[in-house]
DNA sequence: ACCTGAACACCGTTCAAGT
DNA sequence: ACCTGAACACCGTTCAAGT
């Protein structure tokens, strides 16, 4: 027993991007994203490492195809309420597909995907924004606003989630904010528990309605740069 | 010449986590995050990797370690304007300090710091926040929102502006939303340069003014958790 | 063109053994 | 206790050589 998928595949299929991103879309189901590297798809596409580099530009450009083909399960047409509502539904479903891949949600912040499945979400949100009157402009700044905040809470909160090992660090965390002293820091332990309680669906319910009704009342600056001629 | 640090060192310091960690900050400084491993700390304390470990738990840990350091470098008092203002510049000097070292920021949103600095941070804040008629509880929690935001901003444009490597990324995201077919993608193709383009700075002081008029705007939900006895 | 073996230059972490 | 050598189990990427 030489290899290890080895099952109804009698001759290696060819090698091409497409094949290569499904292995690896396949291994980060299985074993998350730390284990999809070069060398272990090598290996579940029976052949060198230095082979995938014809199709595959770098690591972080695979990974970036991961998580866009991933970003095809977002749900984009939740059903009820009115934009607001549907909006906050969208990117749940967003947070949510990322919160299970924490790891993803790292290296969608280090390598943006560009991907149909990214370029559908980005249309969905700013048809919402759209339908809920937001102006163009801001719509156009807003969209980043709203999807940056999404992936960096999942990046945050994820690692939390996942490996035991960043526990400790949060705990600390906790511990440090809890524990202040109020000579020192006076608002903080004036604030105490309250900087780090809350059920997370109430922070995150919160946070949307902080950039909603943020974008819907802040007026873009007039451009700074020069007029094109 | 058996090591590269020898200067006036004649015998090996004896370690001590504040060794290790002031040694990752200037291998950080020199040579970046990427290069703050336990080996490459090892050869430069002159002893092997497995001696790092009696005083430092990971290498998450001691990225995590090696930023709140860096955060002593935040300017937490800048004068003159209104609390808004000073706010602003305090973000900014987190931002730009983040900016210049964009692995970190990816470190702190993975291994969230603990230390005095980053109390200190928080502190600030939240005394801005207080200035600023900010009720407690949303500053308690628009803290975290501020800071992430400035965080993942940073990750974001830091992978872009050191690493020629994510640039394609960047670049074919721009392409992909500027080239956008209007009879799939109607709103992207609207905005088409709008979506990307901007000086950062004015991209930056507008989400900062969202963010700012959206905590104003927005009361906290009622607790949805049970009453203490 | 596409594919590969082999090499270069690294990693984190553990553990038995020493002092 | 503190420290370490050595090992285990990996990495990304390049490049000359093959088909």
């Amino acid at each position: 027993m030489p290899g290890i998928s080895r099952r109804e595949r009698p001759a290696k299929p060819a090698l091409s991007r497409e094949g290569i991103v499904g292995a690896a879309v396949a291994v980060m189901r299985a074993e998350g994203l730390d284990r999809v590297t070069m060398r272990r798809l090598a290996q579940e596409l029976d052949t060198g490492p230095a082979s995938l580099y014809v199709y595959v530009r770098s690591t972080a450009e695979l990974h970036a195809a991961v998580l866009d083909a991933l970003l095809g399960e977002v749900d984009l047409t939740p059903t009820g309420g009115d934009w607001r509502e549907r909006l906050r539904r969208v990117l749940d479903s967003y947070i949510g597909l990322l919160f299970d891949n924490p790891s993803l949600a790292r290296a969608a912040l280090v390598a943006r995907p560009s991907g149909t499945n990214y370029l559908n979400l980005v249309e969905t949100v700013l048809a919402l924004l759209k339908t809920g009157g937001v102006p163009d402009d801001r719509a156009a700044w807003g969209v980043d606003l709203l999807l940056l905040q999404a992936t960096a809470t999942a990046a945050e909160h994820g690692a939390q989630a996942r490996q035991l090992d960043r526990d400790d660090d949060w705990d600390a965390l906790r511990a440090a904010l809890t524990g202040a002293d109020p000579a020192v820091h006076p608002r903080i332990a004036a604030l105490g528990d309250d900087l780090v309680s809350g059920p997370p669906r109430d922070r995150h319910r919160w946070q949307f309605d902080v950039l909603i009704t943020g974008v819907l009342g802040t007026p873009r600056p007039p451009s700074t740069t020069r007029e094109p001629s």
